[in-house]
DNA sequence: ATTATCTATAGATCTATAGATAATGC
DNA sequence: ATTATCTATAGATCTATAGATAATGC
């Protein structure tokens, strides 16, 4: 096989598949839609996937490791004072969101189908993050990063709602950008820095 | 018609309905699985509601209304201070979403299916709350209400990973408790109080 | 020889309705 | 007469595979 007609193909359903599921969830999501929007035969999915179940599998799999990657992001290892890194760590975290807007949404319905595996992985990261930042700040770390998360996260979450009702007035990029430093702001409040 | 049947067959429905779009939202739904579960012959569904689109439809709807009801929970119209008025507020509503757990990620993932009507009226109830709020408070009250909702909501979305990996130690309970009460301190820090 | 691709179709659901029958209220 | 319920089935998808054919690498 030649390097590039693999590519074309495999990583074409993989790339198809990746939207589809995201867009529509495991049941909304149609392997016909995916061979289309791949522009390969319906066969073909089968051929490198054998099943629509293992292929989400592989997705999801894909997709936790982005989400456990992203949280690290909010660990700037600069020899910056905390206020700084937390400013950074932050902006850097709700900036990768902005590139992956459904990615949220994806995580909180397909919870139950993340392979143990990458349960370990996101685990894992927590922990490196918790005891990273434990060391400097004397609350409960853990509920300071939920709130980090919740604060970064959720607006992606309502924001197809938010844009509905118009609740803020400008532009999307304008409002996001307003929302990022809201949320720094009241993580730094929450520490009185 | 007795109203007893009446009420046995199509209110069963409706709250079966509810239940298992809720879990598995419109395209994981059967509506024989819903018949099964009201405990009626799938023909009653139709009989009823004409078409699972419709039963839907019927279902986001009252949904909706409940969340719209739900944010005004916020706004307690006690004599008391800015400060305790947040606190009670808050907490009410963190206690709703106890009860009903599993209506943020509903929304959230059906939010373009909800009709024109219901987003007329939750866009009122949020026009309500930032008026009301906005008399009493120096900072932009859009921000701060989203605060509060992200503050409140997300742990209810992230509630089965939280459980997977094991993030809080103790009971959910035990946890939701606490959460709570973080939720209530990082707004009031917010605001300075 | 092996890998990639296509056509055609089996087999499994699921939604929706038609048509018959039973229950209910006037 | 109207409303409620059941049985049976049409019709539409959708997943998955079998089997034939073309392309590729050794």
């Amino acid at each position: 096989m030649s390097n590039r007609e693999k590519y074309t193909s495999e990583e074409a359903i993989l790339e198809a598949a990746g939207q589809e599921f995201m867009e529509k969830g495991f049941y909304g999501a149609r392997t016909t839609s995916i061979a289309e929007r791949a522009g390969v035969t319906h066969a073909m999915l089968h051929y490198y996937y054998r099943s629509k179940e293992q292929l989400f599998e592989r997705i999801v799999s894909d997709k936790m490791s982005v989400i456990a990657d992203s949280v690290m992001m909010i660990l700037v290892d600069e020899n910056l004072p905390l206020k700084e890194r937390l400013e950074k760590g932050i902006a850097k975290h709700f900036d990768f969101l902005v590139s992956n807007p459904l990615l949220p949404c994806f995580l909180v319905n397909e919870v139950d189908r993340i392979h143990p595996i990458m349960v370990d992985l996101i685990k894992e990261r927590f922990a490196v993050m918790v005891n990273v930042m434990q060391k400097e700040i004397d609350i409960d770390v853990r509920h300071l990063v939920l709130d980090i998360l919740s604060q970064n996260v959720m607006p992606f979450l309502l924001l197809p709602i938010v844009e509905k009702i118009g609740f803020f007035d400008g532009g999307r990029d304008e409002m996001l950008e307003r929302i990022k430093e809201e949320n720094v702001t009241i993580i730094l409040k929450r520490l009185g820095l």
